[in-house]
DNA sequence: TTTATGGCTGTCA
DNA sequence: ATGACAGCCATAA
């Protein structure tokens, strides 16, 4: 666990429940701008329990990118219904709906 | 060191 | 809408 993988995880730890963020959000969020890639892999480090929310990061196309291991795609969709995280007939998300509007919860710092 | 491979993204055809 | 490309850069080999 180092600094970066760590402001990742901060990030996305205040994804509120029902709303998603993409990967690039996230890593502009960090201060990372740019490194949307990154956030990707700091994700698919965690893979096992974590009380990280990595299943609320989608791809800027508001849809669950693809992986190598295509199950954790379908556990993700799963997760987010749950959440009432609606998908639409191609499978995206609305984001202007539900993505998460940072600046409400987001830290003030000038 | 160098190469290859990713849970990405904006731009352009 | 779809696809190719170029940036991006942490990891693994």
């Amino acid at each position: 666990m180092n600094r970066t993988y760590a402001r990742i995880y901060a990030v996305v730890k205040r994804i509120p429940k029902g709303r998603v963020a993409t990967y690039g959000q996230v890593a502009v969020l960090a201060r990372m701008p740019r490194r949307a890639r990154q956030v990707g892999y700091a994700l698919s480090a965690l893979t096992d329990q974590s009380d990280i929310p990595w299943h609320r990061v989608v791809n800027a196309k508001g849809e669950i990118s693809r992986r190598k291991n295509p199950i954790y795609e379908d556990i993700q969709r799963a997760l987010l219904k749950t959440e009432k995280v609606r998908f639409d007939t191609a499978g995206r998300i609305n984001l202007a709906r539900f993505g998460w509007q940072a600046a409400a919860s987001a830290p003030k710092r000038f």
